[in-house]
DNA sequence: AATTTTGATAGCGGAATGGA
DNA sequence: TCCATTCCGCTATCAAAATT
């Protein structure tokens, strides 16, 4: 862009926005067409205090820092392993691991470098603001399950006046989220059988976070602060009975927030049973809630994302 | 150091829904 | 009407954190 207007710098500034997904520790505020000014990611600031502190001692420094060095060392692993099944992946990289959830993330841990099970503590991924999320195809390249984020804090939600200052707002504005593509071997294949596919890299769409996730901030944000939430037994409705779960039999509830029939974006509870709703609010007590969104939303979008 | 609790990840499973 | 898909509260598992 220099090269054809290079006494007007103005004539770029459309651009800029669009390559924050390539750039790994500025960012870019306001975004076009507002002027740009440029700042230090977020996440990265924290992670420098954070590793003064030492808290991290089971970080790795794999020495990167550009996306495309990044993208390049995830595309080799792609090259390596495309299309083996997660056992395979395992036995090659010495991983005695017996048929647990946990997988997935192990293999990806232990490629950056890490003993650990969790990628959060490889600090790549901290440092530069990286989500990792799996996400499994059917055999036929559609959604297996909607996508469970980060939990949420009622405080933190009903506390901040506005959308922008809100965790939500920063967890999917200010970060990169790297999916690690799997696809059934056959419909509801246990998980070690999955194939890996490759990995897909994003930012949310600006417009898809002022809108549908202010939407879910907002309804969620109402419920509470209006006093509004309101628990009630599940039905059978054929017969009108209540239901009861198998493992605790305690009747099961729902509570009025958001659900996926009628958002992308929604809630819902998880825990260890039914019978152990650790969370309190409005005088209801309920599951851990975590924010959500519609698989076949996130089959879509990734559809439309080439491979890395 | 051993044990318990918490919480995060990823998915299950039974009922409702929808298409052929 | 049958069967596949979707919905959504609930659950298995593991590891980190807290407690003893």
């Amino acid at each position: 862009m220099q090269t054809t207007h290079p006494e007007d710098p103005t004539v770029g500034y459309p651009g800029i926005s669009k390559l924050r997904d390539q750039m790994m520790i500025m960012d870019t505020a306001p975004k076009w067409p507002k002027k740009p000014r440029f700042r230090l990611k977020e996440p990265f600031l924290k992670e420098i205090v954070q590793a003064h502190f030492d808290k991290n001692p089971h970080a790795i420094d794999v020495n990167i820092s550009s996306f495309s060095q990044f993208d390049a060392l995830l595309n080799n692993f792609t090259l390596k392993y495309q299309g083996k099944p997660l056992n395979a992946i395992c036995e090659d990289l010495g991983l005695n691991i017996k048929d647990n959830k946990g997988v997935v993330e192990k293999v990806m841990a232990k490629y950056f470098g890490s003993n650990e099970a969790k990628l959060k503590n490889v600090e790549l991924f901290s440092k530069v603001g990286i989500i990792p999320k799996s996400i499994t195809l059917s055999p036929n390249g559609k959604r297996t399950e909607d996508m469970k984020f980060d939990s949420v804090d009622f405080d933190e939600w009903t506390e901040n006046e506005t959308f922008e200052e809100s965790a939500i707002f920063d967890y999917f504005s200010n970060h990169n989220f790297v999916f690690l593509i799997y696809e059934e071997a056959y419909k509801n294949a246990p998980l070690k059988k999955n194939k890996f596919i490759g990995f897909k890299r994003i930012m949310f769409d600006e417009d898809f976070v002022d809108r549908k996730i202010r939407d879910l901030w907002t309804t969620v944000r109402n419920l509470v602060v209006n006093n509004e939430l309101k628990e009630e037994y599940i039905r059978l409705k054929k017969t009108g009975e209540i239901r009861y779960t198998p493992t605790t039999n305690v009747p099961m509830t729902r509570v009025n927030f958001p659900k996926s029939t009628e958002n992308i974006a929604f809630l819902r509870g998880t825990g260890s049973d039914a019978a152990q709703k650790t969370e309190m609010v409005n005088g209801i007590r309920m599951y851990r809630q975590y924010f959500w969104l519609r698989g076949d939303f996130m089959v879509d979008l990734l559809d439309k994302i080439d491979y890395l």
